[in-house]
DNA sequence: GTGAAAGCGCTAACAA
DNA sequence: TTGTTAGCGCTTTCAC
């Protein structure tokens, strides 16, 4: 059942096979052998548990999520876990689910159990207990999306990320341009939201427009707030509604294109759309948008995390890249319509 | 550091300690409030290893996904987390990582290192080398969504849910309609698509409408599969298209809406579109649908394998339910062409 | 290249 | 109600 079995059948030492199951160097090439054919007949299976407490490393990260049925994080999720595994690291998912989850429970519960070498945290914000319990743990922390104080951080620069996305509207000529946006339901870094409506606030004004105050809506950061969000800011006459929308994310930007879909809008001829993401969706139904790939990210995090594991100090990890792709959800605004 | 620290702050024994930080009952309240005092004031944090190693139970849960961004695999994974947190385990996360993740190494590297106490396995296909790798640990397991041999499962009834579906169009009068289905790219239980369809075939059968060969279509289980199979299914003359289109999974219904759209038929007036899930998606754009719950599906599984590791045995699970959700994608086909 | 022995931090009899 | 004594299964000096 244990390395003693194989031990007492091998004649070895509990040391040596041990040994010979890590593959150590000093270990003859025949014993290894032997040790690994008689581990394989008995059936033999390692205990994390018994390697973790003598040797202090779990070699596991875990990865906390506000809920877990969102693009991004499902996303980001995926890239850590690509790159625990070719670590040989498990993967331990505290999914703190949403503002209902209780999440103060499942913190000192669980996180902190020593169960995990590292932590990843995606978008999260955390309030002052919350921080110094996980720094209680000392484990090498970093942060996916959004700056968190103190914390390393990787993701897009968002308030660049959103001007890229509203200086390509403008450069097709638009001027009345809503941003759909809004704060995430569910836990979400309050910082992104934010970073990304100030970022298409500032590059408005220093473009010379007017934002109406109404043409800052709430999309709930999903694809239903978008189509809501939509349905409202696309409602009113050709003179009254913007002939673009900036989304912070293609999930309310593809919301947004179903809400002008039904009013009988044809984009981008009477509407341009814009998004945030790389949403695979988005490519099926031409919306243009600003990608990032979260996948690439949680992979740098995870690669972060298990550098400083191993000792590495914890150097700053530069901006995550987001590109502009134009589909053909954004065109110039109609003749007549430009003002 | 550690419980010894404590005990001798305390001045009691490690023994004692341990039981007061656990709350057992065998514990005067005032021994069980100083040490909970003590042990905060030091910052203790318990080790689960050790707390493993010396009870042979790690307090973690398994989950293995065949891949992770799909629908019904995160739905389903948030359940089973929620009923993890409840019982105070932790969710250790096994991606397979698609049909190039290289589960072999996956398989035997982590799952089998008795770091969890059970598995909840994610539509997956078994080999019989995996199967017996499994089965080396002894855990409980159980897997969710199609029946895999020799194990228990929850899910639904697939070819009823089939049924369900076509009823409903047979039911609206619709004598001409396709399928769309098909396998997985990555990973998804071979059963779940074939049940579906089989279900789908014999229930034409039943109503005595044949399905020409060509109206079983591939749409890969993904949103872009359906908007490519609907495109094709969709090009010809009203004469030669289905009248009502049935999808195995609501990501390929929508797919096959958004072909509709651009092909500008109108729903239902031209075309009836029914899937099979529930994505919250499709309740926005007003797709009928047989709705599941995956959530559910995963907390039922996760309350099986925590009573199977609390010594229950392991009693079948019934089928999940699945309801029939009239929305507006669907409706009876234009005089004339019902035949 | 291999072995002996001492833990890692906790829990679980068995006593007291 | 609390303490004593063994481990859980592995890794790791330090010898040989």
């Amino acid at each position: 059942m244990g390395i003693q079995e194989i031990a007492t059948v091998t004649g070895l030492s509990k040391a040596t096979v041990s040994r010979a199951l890590r593959g150590l160097p000093s270990v003859a090439d025949t014993t290894i052998d032997q040790v690994r054919r008689v581990a394989d007949e008995l059936g033999y299976v390692p205990s994390s548990a018994a390697a973790g407490l003598a040797t202090g490393r779990q070699r596991a990260v875990g990865v906390v999520v506000p809920v877990i049925d969102r693009w991004f994080y499902v996303k980001a999720l995926g890239g850590v876990d690509a790159e625990l595994r070719r670590a040989g690291h498990d993967l331990v998912l505290y999914n703190l689910g949403g503002p209902d989850g209780d999440r103060d429970r499942a913190f000192r519960r669980s996180m902190l159990r020593h169960r995990v070498d590292a932590l990843v945290l995606l978008s999260l914000v955390l309030d002052e207990t919350e921080r110094s319990e996980l720094q209680l743990t000392r484990h090498p922390m970093i942060v996916i999306g959004g700056p968190a104080p103190g914390l390393r951080n990787v993701g897009v620069d968002d308030p660049a990320v959103a001007r890229l996305a509203v200086e390509h509207l403008l450069g097709l000529g638009h001027r009345r341009i809503a941003y759909v946006g809004g704060q995430d339901e569910a836990g979400m870094n309050v910082a992104v939201p934010y970073r990304r409506r100030d970022g298409f606030v500032e590059t408005m004004r220093g473009a010379g427009c007017s934002v109406p105050r109404g043409w800052l809506v709430d999309g709930r950061f999903s694809f239903a707030g978008g189509a809501e969000a939509g349905t409202v800011l696309l409602g009113g006459s050709a003179d009254e509604r913007p002939s673009a929308v900036f989304c912070a994310s293609d999930e309310m930007a593809l919301g947004v294109l179903l809400a002008a879909a039904r009013l009988g809008l044809h984009v981008p001829g009477d509407l341009s759309v814009i998004g945030i993401d790389g949403h695979e969706h988005g490519a099926v139904v031409g919306l243009t948008t600003v990608a990032q790939d979260p996948e690439a990210q949680g992979r740098t995090a995870a690669l972060a995390v298990l550098a400083e594991v191993d000792g590495a100090p914890p150097v700053p990890v530069p901006p995550a890249p987001a590109t502009l792709v134009v589909r053909t959800s954004t065109g110039p605004p109609r003749e007549g319509r430009r003002r």
